[in-house]
DNA sequence: TTGTAAGCGTTATCAC
DNA sequence: GTGATAACGCTTACAA
């Protein structure tokens, strides 16, 4: 069933069905509704090949979800369905895997179909960096700032991930923790691992805390299974300490087994902070500290963002969103005469 | 960058562009090097829709998934890519929301390009029952049964999740628990919620077990906080019981969370069984009893099945896949003494 | 081995 | 208001 079959039946052209269709304006009413009737009897609908291949103006907003089993972005999207919602632009989302390269795939959906402007859930900055130049839409790329690469069409709303790990040490350090290990991303590979790590240990120095990176820290894979292999190499080495810095709630949820495999309970023998409040942190026992982005905000800021530029135009904006610190059973007050 | 452009670099013509960009037969080898050379120094790119539009065979094989969040697809689906990576059949992934209609995204979706045969990773078989006869490609709906159906072209590799709630309530029985609640998917919304209700109530009955479905009974939806307020719901009104049956893994762990701000522990007081195996619940303390499907066999028998119907034909199957019982720390013997 | 041209199902620009 | 008709970028006979 195409247009031209529903012109034959109808008896009007193929031009008269594409505007009807297309809620053009300048066609009668009688005409509307012989080829509207038939269109729904037929159960027709449009070739979107066709319509892609022609059209020339866009309509949509296209959202690129780097990583497709991720809770914080499938919050994330919720929210940014929601204020979208209100506007006139409909959202086209491709979800796609942790290691494809986002900015390629944009550049191919474009190439698809117009979009008024894109909106990235994630995202490697190296990718951005390489490819971004080939993409000349509006774009905001959310949870990681991309301020460094100044391109003229690209602003971003973000976490300030060093901040904010700085933050998680400042609270332990103010329930009295002295002795610190980091269970943490790998710095080389991943920008966050790399600035919460820098927070962590700006806060050390700010506090005069001897730290020692050779011993203290393992930079593994945000994953149960290496938080749980960190923290046992922590231990089988004999390190000594009081608290945990975990950035990533998975990595602490392993981190807080291998202590209890180990005969150390938290948080009698150890504190143990997350990263990302993940929504089952509060029913673990014990209930996990954590540190969480601020999903609402977020996706409120990239959208009045991504709108504004595609609205007005005008210089992109790179902005930082406060997280949010949830102090929960997993910390607590280092007694005096425990060490 | 089209064909056209390249032809005209090249001093070729469309068609020869064509024939090489394909892996045609009939070109010379100057040709296909000159081509190649520029396709690739202009990051020549095809544009689908051209490209769709025109073409009438199918390659692909098509994998449905519903529900973008969801851990277990999650493995399926890498599963999956394994045993197709030795074929020699693409596959376009196509990720959808939970209340989304997989069945018309799928017709959408055969409108669009050609395929030779889908696979629907979960499915509501109400959808099935509604539109599936619009859909004329061989298929494979994973994880649900769909022989009931009995459509020509319709395949299914499922968990049978009767006989793995009854496998889990035998277990409990044999570790001598009595008093049991079920906390579970609501039995009119959720085909899984009503198999595993009935599996549990069968083995209750072969044992010869009291149960009241209005008091020791919750339907509720798969989530932490569901299977929390449950809990909460059924300790409140004063129900006794040595073992709560959960239908997954979120709703156990927020029952776990209940129990314990009700003062009883886990599995001293109550033991506690879960469904799906989540990764997550080997790293808990107490790590958690669960039943989970065999991933790896699922993926494999859909793969064979729906290659099998797309190369040689033939009459559908559905098949039953064998469950896994991961006995752990969640669950422990009735001391006599007990009760 | 290569070029030419028809046509896939639309939209959009003309005349009428 | 409406109907021809030319694209859009590609594949694929068919001719050369």
């Amino acid at each position: 069933m195409t247009i031209k079959d529903l012109a034959a039946q109808t008896g009007y052209s193929v031009g008269t069905v594409s505007r009807v269709l297309n809620h053009h304006p300048n066609v009668s009413e009688k005409a509307r509704r012989a080829i509207q009737d038939a269109a729904i009897r037929t159960g027709f609908q449009p070739n979107v090949n066709a319509k892609n291949l022609k059209q020339q103006y866009a309509t949509t907003i296209l959202v690129v979800v780097k990583g497709t089993f991720n809770e914080l972005f499938s919050e994330l999207l919720e929210s940014l369905q929601g204020f979208l919602a209100d506007t006139r632009y409909p959202l086209h989302v491709d979800y796609m895997d942790e290691d494809s390269n986002e900015v390629l795939r944009a550049v191919q959906l474009c190439r698809e179909r117009k979009y008024l402007g894109i909106l990235f859930l994630g995202g490697n900055i190296q990718n951005f960096k390489q490819d971004f130049s080939r993409i000349h839409l509006p774009c905001v790329l959310i949870t990681n700032n991309a301020s460094s690469l100044s391109f003229p069409n690209l602003s971003s709303v973000y976490t300030d991930d060093r901040q904010a790990a700085r933050c998680a040490a400042d609270a332990l350090i103010a329930l009295g923790h002295r002795q610190f290990v980091i269970v943490g991303g790998d710095r080389e590979l991943s920008d966050t691992g790399r600035l919460r790590y820098e927070g962590y240990l700006q806060s050390f120095q700010e506090h005069g805390i001897q730290f020692d990176a050779t011993l203290d820290y393992r930079g593994v894979r945000f994953s149960y299974q290496d938080g749980y292999d960190a923290t046992q190499s922590l231990l089988s080495i004999g390190r000594k300490f009081t608290a945990l810095l975990a950035e990533a709630d998975v990595m602490a949820i392993g981190a807080i087994r291998a202590l209890w495999d180990h005969g150390l309970r938290v948080p009698e023998d150890v504190s143990v902070i997350g990263f990302d409040g993940l929504p089952l942190g509060s029913y673990l026992i014990p209930q996990l500290a954590t540190i969480s982005q601020d999903v609402k905000q977020l996706a409120r800021r990239s959208v009045e963002i991504l709108l504004n530029s595609i609205e007005q135009g005008g210089v992109p904006l790179h902005e930082s969103i406060p997280f949010l610190l949830h102090q929960r059973e997993s910390t607590h007050r280092l007694e005096e005469n425990h060490n």
